[in-house]
DNA sequence: AATCTAATTCGATACTCATCGAAATAAATA
DNA sequence: TATTTATTTCGATGAGTATCGAATTAGATT
């Protein structure tokens, strides 16, 4: 889960947290101590405090009259060490739509009716529109040439250019000389 | 310097910028693409990308129409290593007052003519006030029982307990059965 | 039990920042 | 050279948050 990591990340970005911490690095503070070093007032330290201990960071310790705060220091090496592993980078990534960007582009290239305004130029949005109009062959079927141009004549009147870049792109399969064309499954 | 380690931290407490890093360490990809996976507009994911560059995680490289980011792997290693260092600890408080704490227990408890209101009862502020009245004895030098007593008056009447105190906590010494006292140098 | 004291919570304010759309830039193709 | 396209910059807006002071809560001392 991606939010434990940005909570992790805010809880750090922000300079008297981060003095906090390196004061805590030396030994325990209280509450009241902390606001008199960094020049602040208690109920800020207070919220401060407890953004770091939401995240592991610190834990208090009651003390006759003071709450005395002290720094986790395994949290912080465990968490410090496992930031960028493969997990958590992966886990940042799963809700993304890989499709996004080629639904993207094939959206800017049709017309309502399905067909295409122009064939693109650019590589990756020729790519991202080959694709698309590959799904109009069944997988595994084989299509005669004939066959082939009378389906992509619904995308552009070009169809000699769009089989050729069928072919070419490798997301369609021809069989040597004048043969049938189909897609893999 | 404390600003350059809240800048990384805030260059990665945004979820869209986590998965921008997530992305790119699956492999380089194009400002607009990154927009469309991400559901964003490109100002949105420019400004996310210059965040990241800023910190020296990312990197762009011209690719004919586009601009191609790609993650700096190297710097990411190198930065989650040493995030927490003692290094880092110690640079986040070199800015603090070490005496912050000390001087405002001293101000609350000082009347405007410097004698002592009352004489604090816990013992963190005790020995904050002690600390501040020693400050009146000249370390090494040796003070009778009756010059203690009458430098201590300034402070409070009851200079037994004063005395009695600045003893008990180490602050000053007394040579064994009634003899002299003095402030270590 | 009554009283202090530290800590927390709450409401308000000011500031930061993510996001967008529009305008300006830059780079490549025609 | 003119035009297209991706990117960046700029200004505005809305959401989030650091900070404070006041009120409340929790604990300990008397």
């Amino acid at each position: 889960m991606s939010e434990e990591l940005v909570t992790f990340f805010k809880a750090l970005s922000d300079a008297n947290r981060l003095k906090i911490i390196g004061l805590l690095a030396q030994k325990p503070y209280s509450v009241e101590e902390l606001a008199a070093l960094l020049d602040l007032k208690a109920s800020t330290v207070s919220h401060h405090l407890s953004k770091l201990a939401k995240v592991g960071l610190v834990s208090a310790r009651a003390d006759s009259y003071y709450n005395v705060y002290q720094l986790d220091e395994k949290a912080l090496e465990l968490k410090s060490r496992s930031l960028f592993s493969q997990e958590n980078l992966a886990a940042s990534v799963v809700d993304v739509d890989a499709d996004a960007y080629d639904n993207k582009v094939v959206k800017d290239y049709l017309r309502k009716d399905g067909g295409l305004k122009t064939i693109p130029a650019q590589r990756k949005k020729l790519d991202a529109v080959l694709r698309h109009v590959a799904k109009a062959f069944k997988p595994g079927k084989r299509y005669s040439e004939k066959q082939v141009n009378e389906i992509l004549k619904n995308y552009h009147a070009d169809t000699a250019s769009l089989r050729r870049e069928l072919v070419g792109s490798g997301i369609m399969k021809r069989e040597g000389g004048g043969g049938d064309y189909w897609r893999e499954e």
